[in-house]
RNA sequence: CGAGAUGUGGCACAGCUUGGUAGUGCGCUUGGUUCGGGACCAAGAGGCCGCAGGUUCGAAUCCUGUCAUCUCGACCA
């Protein structure tokens, strides 16, 4: 039908081409333009007020549970970046240098900031004397630049937006508890507000961030069984303690190192959410982060007082504190209603002529399509619990997807029979050795992806060596 | 970084084989008619053909280089 040959020629079909489809959406939704430099993308209005609203949710727990913000340099200097030696090992393959001041060679070239790890340490190291100093709980966002060489908007950029959390304690267990809670935080903040379901893990020392003792992630599943690291949190030790010289007198009177951590998520969730809620009409955005919740649409706006009452019902839901835009333009309703489709809006309204008769409007949810009435009487709590609804029916959509691409194996034949049917999770039993983890990538295609913290018993062999298996693990292909 | 594909008004593409006035559709602007799933009619605007060299009387077209985008692979805290 003339409908759904407009709708193909506006966006690749996800089941035909889900690489292509993720690009149309970051670009036919006013997300993302591309620049003439490589892997750094614009980060479209539509786009940054997604970023904008993830940050202000963020921002708010992270405040609540204590952490102050800060602003470090985007300059860091080659003699500091390689002070602690498993870290500068695992970012010199992919920092960017800066080596001229206007026409003067620099003395020491400076790294641009792929991360800020040494940058918090040397100024932990100034700040942090006494018992009396620590906790130190800092935050900052920023962008940083890594040099990748396959780059995709939000999923893998040269330049990204993110805040990274790096903070001191006195203990080890307070800093791993620390690590837990932001783990906790990421998690929450994906579930509740994203609608996205994530695995909590710990990540195989293959795996593990350069320098850190133990590296926590949360895993998505995208719509096509691929995963999506979405945020990490690490525990350090005093490894960089010791590196940078960061002591302080405790209360026994002894120079002692403070334990660290550090914790980020970045613009990536951005593309987690295209993949995980998407459809073949566009982007679908959980309500929490929608620029735009409710979109009004007036019918034959031109006949007497149909804009006037869009124009009331705009004002009473924006009073009730919800994201509201009304559509007045000279485009065609259809046109509005495949627009904002494809950007994503989670509740469209409509009202016209005989709605406004009946003292009611028409009220469409993005992510199922359902279409039912409201009355215009105390519409704001119905449309409040609406945008509530949609969360919840959002997430056990993208549960069932990940459920329905979810495979128990116990070995590599298992896998191999089971990726069959699709890319996905795969949950299976892993001695511990890295040359399992090699192999298990190397015939099946799928990596280790993290050691769930809610760990099942799948059986007592790893299943790659049949040696006595100690971790049940998530196995998957990944972004 | 390796292999492949592609770069022509905002978007999608044709033209390139065989060098000779830069095209089509959508979108955009204006006017009118429309308005409950991407409306219609009419008029109009908009392009150093990714960039740089070369060959040629003449290059979107042939050659070389380079940059970017996409796909697959390697890499990826």
């Amino acid at each position: 039908m003339a409908q759904d040959k407009k709708l193909v020629e506006q966006i690749t079909s996800m089941d035909e081409d889900f690489a292509k489809w993720y690009t149309d959406i970051c670009t036919k939704a006013d997300l993302v333009g591309y620049t003439s430099v490589k892997g750094c993308m614009i980060i479209r209005p539509y786009g940054y007020a997604i970023w904008e609203n993830m940050q202000r949710i963020l921002d708010a727990r992270f405040k609540a549970l204590g952490h102050e913000n800060v602003y470090m340099p985007m300059f860091i200097p080659e003699s500091l970046l390689n002070k602690e030696k498993d870290h500068v090992a695992g970012f010199a393959p992919e920092v960017a240098w800066v080596t001229m001041g206007g026409a003067e060679k620099l003395t020491e070239r400076l790294c641009v900031r792929p991360t800020s790890e040494v940058l918090f340490c040397e100024h932990y190291a100034d700040i942090i004397k006494s018992y009396r100093d620590l906790p130190k709980l800092y935050n900052q966002w920023c962008s940083v630049v890594r040099w990748e060489k396959t780059t995709r908007p939000f999923l893998r950029s040269r330049e990204f937006l993110w805040q990274e959390g790096h903070t001191m304690h006195a203990t080890a267990e307070e800093a791993v508890a620390e690590t837990v809670q932001m783990l906790n935080v990421y998690a929450d903040f994906h579930e509740k507000d994203l609608a996205v379901p994530v695995v909590r893990g710990r990540k195989t020392p293959s795996d593990k961030f350069a320098g850190a003792e133990d590296t926590y992630a949360i895993e998505a599943l995208m719509h096509d069984g691929k995963a999506l690291q979405s945020a990490t949190s690490h525990y350090f030790g005093d490894g960089f303690a010791r590196a940078f010289d960061i002591a302080y007198t405790d209360k026994d009177n002894k120079l002692v190192h403070p334990f660290q951590t550090s914790w980020g998520c970045t613009t990536r969730m951005i593309g987690g959410i295209i993949m995980t809620h998407g459809d073949d009409r566009g982007l679908v955005l959980p309500p929490a982060v929608a620029p735009v919740q409710v979109v009004i649409v007036p019918i034959a706006a031109h006949k007497e007082g149909v804009l006037e009452k869009a124009a009331a019902l705009r004002d009473a839901l924006k009073n009730a504190g919800i994201r509201v835009k009304m559509d007045d333009s000279d485009q065609s309703p259809g046109w509005k209603f495949a627009e904002y489709e494809m950007r994503g809006v989670p509740v469209r309204l409509e009202l016209g002529p005989r709605d406004i008769e009946n003292g009611q409007c028409v009220a469409v949810t993005r992510f199922d399509g359902q279409k039912r009435f409201l009355a215009l009487d105390g519409v704001e709590k119905a449309v409040a619990e609406l945008l509530v609804a949609v969360r919840d029916g959002m997430y056990e959509k993208a549960l069932a997807n990940r459920e329905r691409r979810t495979y128990v194996c116990h070995d590599l034949e298992e896998v191999k029979a089971a990726l069959t049917h699709g890319d996905g999770f795969i949950k299976g039993m892993w001695c511990g050795d890295e040359a399992c983890e090699d192999k298990v990538k190397a015939e099946t295609g799928v990596g280790s992806r993290c050691i769930p913290l809610e760990q099942e018993d799948l059986g007592p062999v790893c299943m790659c060596c049949g040696k006595p298996a100690r971790h049940m693990v998530l196995w998957a292909k990944a972004y």
